[in-house]
DNA sequence: ATTTTTACACTGACCAGTCAGTTCAAAAGA
DNA sequence: TCTTTTGAACTGACTGGTCAGTGTAAAAAT
């Protein structure tokens, strides 16, 4: 099956043209390239979110960068790595949200409901500041067939664990129903938050955070069906 | 879409080869044709649900179709146009499934708690059957600047509308809370079932529909947090 | 002195859409 | 019955354009 034309017939095995290789990650002074890289990031996330990966040239996150289209492979092996590393980054800063909003909770003496709540929190506010990787992140994670496939599912699963170890110690501790399905539970707060979410940003972005975070609660809690 | 298999039998890919034959052509005529859309349908459909729209081509799609390119434009007056008249197919297809879910509970007397819990199960039928068309589905619903995007929201309105519909009964007969926020509410009630189905088939899929129906429904009617 | 960025020309592959020609079953004609 | 015509359906080579990635020399920043 011939997939990604990035890699044709020829070799350039290395790809990334930097002089001296690209092995030195502790920057002793890097601040420039760290700059560029983070105005790639930004141009590349917003350009994608709208157009999907495939739609979207190098030609135009250089343009929308500000950076001349050399400087996109001086900073990237190619566009797929870009995009892959971008991907990288970007959950990486959703997990670490999600997990310090349980522990915090946890220190607090909060309940593991109390967790949750704070985690579907923490998950509208990422979406409320990085409401254009979020979409992307959804456009590309129940893909099949694409290079970074197997990326997307290691960092899904880091995130998903997060919620998945409080609903299993609310298990564990009797605070959860032992009916509940940890994994597909997970999944579905997960959908619950991202959904809403989207819809919110997409179709009434004037409304508060407060105000949908106060109505998934309610839906959380489970005081939907329950009159008053 | 792989959906309304009534005719279809076999392949019927002609090979009459013999001239001046004399065949049988037990189907008049217009059903060629009807099937050849069909076939494009499908073979598009499986696609981009693996690829994405832009990265999938047209000699792609005609060849998984078992058709020459140029008879994709014969029947469709572009790609978009294709991939649009099929989303139109399987929205369309969802929609009338969640509506027939929510009137049938109606006519059985149950409560609107109970046409909530059909229609997250008509849901899971649905992706259950038609999971390609799902995926490409939420890949592309939040999407901007595109050309198919005012399709894709009148679209999305008519299934939430649905939701949407039997929430607002509920409120209004007392059944359900006056506090909750409708729109959001069958937003986050359409991700929760959507994320959970995908994760579902993309990770369990061994699990059974009653499984994974009886795991939302114990969270639709608020019965995680409480034990029992 | 070294790293990073720029500007721009260039290549090779790839792809949406076109069009002149082919097939064939049914209708018209003999 | 047999032959001819018709036209919808289909075909696939071809075109015009696009885009990822390369190469280089010089400028700018550190």
């Amino acid at each position: 099956m011939e997939s990604t034309k990035a890699m044709d017939g020829g070799n350039a095995v290395d790809g990334s043209r930097a002089p001296g290789g690209s092995g030195r990650s502790a920057d002793g002074g890097g601040t420039r390239r760290q700059a560029t890289r983070q105005k790639l990031y930004e141009a590349a996330v917003s350009l994608i979110a709208e157009q999907g990966f495939s739609a979207t040239t190098v030609d135009e996150i250089a343009e929308r960068a500000g950076v001349a289209k050399g400087t996109v492979y001086y900073n990237f092996a190619s566009k797929s790595v870009l995009f892959e590393e971008l991907l990288r980054h970007g959950v990486g800063l959703l997990t670490a949200s999600l997990r310090e909003s349980a522990d915090k909770t946890a220190q607090g003496g909060g309940s593991k409901v109390d967790a949750l709540d704070a985690m579907v929190r923490a998950g509208l506010v990422f979406i409320d500041r990085y409401p254009a990787f979020t979409q992307l992140y959804v456009a590309e994670l129940w893909r099949t067939n694409r290079a970074w496939q197997s990326t997307l599912m290691v960092l899904r699963q880091e995130a998903v664990a997060v919620v998945e170890r409080v609903l299993r110690d609310g298990v564990d501790s009797g605070e959860l129903s032992e009916e509940i399905d940890v994994p597909l539970t997970a999944a579905a707060l997960f959908g619950m938050v991202l959904v809403a979410a989207l819809d919110w940003k997409a179709f009434q972005p004037a409304r508060s955070l407060d105000d949908v975070h106060a109505a998934l609660s309610r839906l959380l809690q489970g005081r939907v069906a329950g009159r008053r």
